[in-house]
DNA sequence: CGTTGAACCTGTTTGC
DNA sequence: TGCAAACAGGTTCAAC
């Protein structure tokens, strides 16, 4: 479910609820998930929310302590919703759903709930200190990078488009949705390797990602089946998907068939007419004579365009 | 470096 | 109809 418009949609609520309130008591039901539970139930009690916060997929809600000493360091508590992760800011006589595992009570009365059937999600409280460490491991954020900054990650990398922009060491946020639907609007095919895009193309491409995690931001991301907000609500972007689980129908520019193929590991829609495949690679060059291998040789290693300004 | 496949876990959809 | 396989928005790790 959850790419960065839905986790957006998810901090956005958590921001109208719960910035000042305090942590009152901490339930958990199972802690698979959990990194170490034992701290999450001696940090969070008494804590106050301070603020959230959104790094691509990650939420953090920075919590204050009850000031045991002049040390006026925060804690966050982490939250990754990983597939069917959910957060619900509840009344506290509404009904559990299956596989709630925390429970977070309020000075209000309210419940913070966790839910996951997969457990695919991760939870977990960091020291402040410990936060740049964090961020520094993860890519660029898509809406606040510019377009040289994004066209830099993409110099000299042969691996393939798609593959690069669900790495969320290049870019924080994107996943198996967005990337496709942003492909598609900028007409680039996913298995291109991502140093070979031309200039016109890069430029698509950021613009592309821009626009649509505007746009599904704006409508509460896309809710295929267990999205929701933190009230509940469900997203309305899969209404406005152009290639994501569109196999079979219709381009919406073309009118070609919506095609799906593994890219990645993952399943990739795109229109094979829009979004032109990259010339196949050479296959193994075993079969071949001696001369004929030679020749090849010279040619072999194409230096890709964008890494020649990198390299020198 | 880059790719692939498996693993983590449960629920739903698809196919024979 | 029934059961098993395939598949799902994410991340991580080992092996090649």
């Amino acid at each position: 479910m959850p790419e960065l418009p839905e986790v957006e949609t998810v901090a956005r609520g958590l921001r109208a609820h719960l910035p000042g309130r305090r942590i009152v008591s901490v339930q958990l039901g199972k802690t698979d998930f959990i990194d170490d539970p034992a701290a999450l139930e001696s940090v969070l009690p008494g804590s106050r929310v301070a603020e959230v916060r959104r790094h691509g997929k990650l939420m953090a809600l920075r919590l204050e302590t009850e000031a045991d000493d002049a040390a006026d360091e925060s804690v966050f508590l982490l939250i990754h919703l990983g597939m069917t992760g959910r957060v619900l800011v509840c009344a506290p006589g509404q009904p559990v759903a299956p596989h709630t595992h925390v429970f977070l009570t309020l000075d209000d009365g309210r419940e913070v709930r966790y839910t996951d059937p997969r457990r695919f999600g991760r939870m977990r409280v960091e020291r402040e200190s410990a936060m740049p460490g964090i961020l520094t491991k993860l890519g660029l954020e898509p809406l606040e990078m510019t377009e040289s900054d994004f066209a830099a990650r993409l110099a000299g990398r042969r691996a393939m488009i798609k593959a690069l922009l669900l790495n969320q060491a290049v870019y924080r946020g994107l996943g198996n949705i967005y990337t496709d639907e942003s492909l598609w609007r900028a007409r680039i095919h996913p298995m291109r390797l991502a140093a070979w895009l031309s200039a016109t193309e890069r430029r698509a491409l950021y613009r592309a990602i821009r626009k649509i995690l505007e746009a599904a931001i704006r409508l509460g991301g896309s809710s295929i089946s267990d999205y929701v907000d933190s009230e509940g609500n469900p997203g309305m972007f899969q209404l406005r998907h152009h290639a994501y689980d569109r196999e079979g129908k219709g381009c919406h520019r073309c009118g070609a068939k919506i095609r799906r193929i593994i890219v990645a590991g993952r399943s990739s829609y795109f229109c094979p007419r829009c979004q032109t495949a990259p010339r196949r690679r050479k296959k193994s060059a075993a079969k071949m004579s001696q001369p004929a291998q030679s020749r090849r040789r010279a040619v072999r290693r194409r230096v890709p365009p964008a890494a020649v300004n990198t390299a020198a």
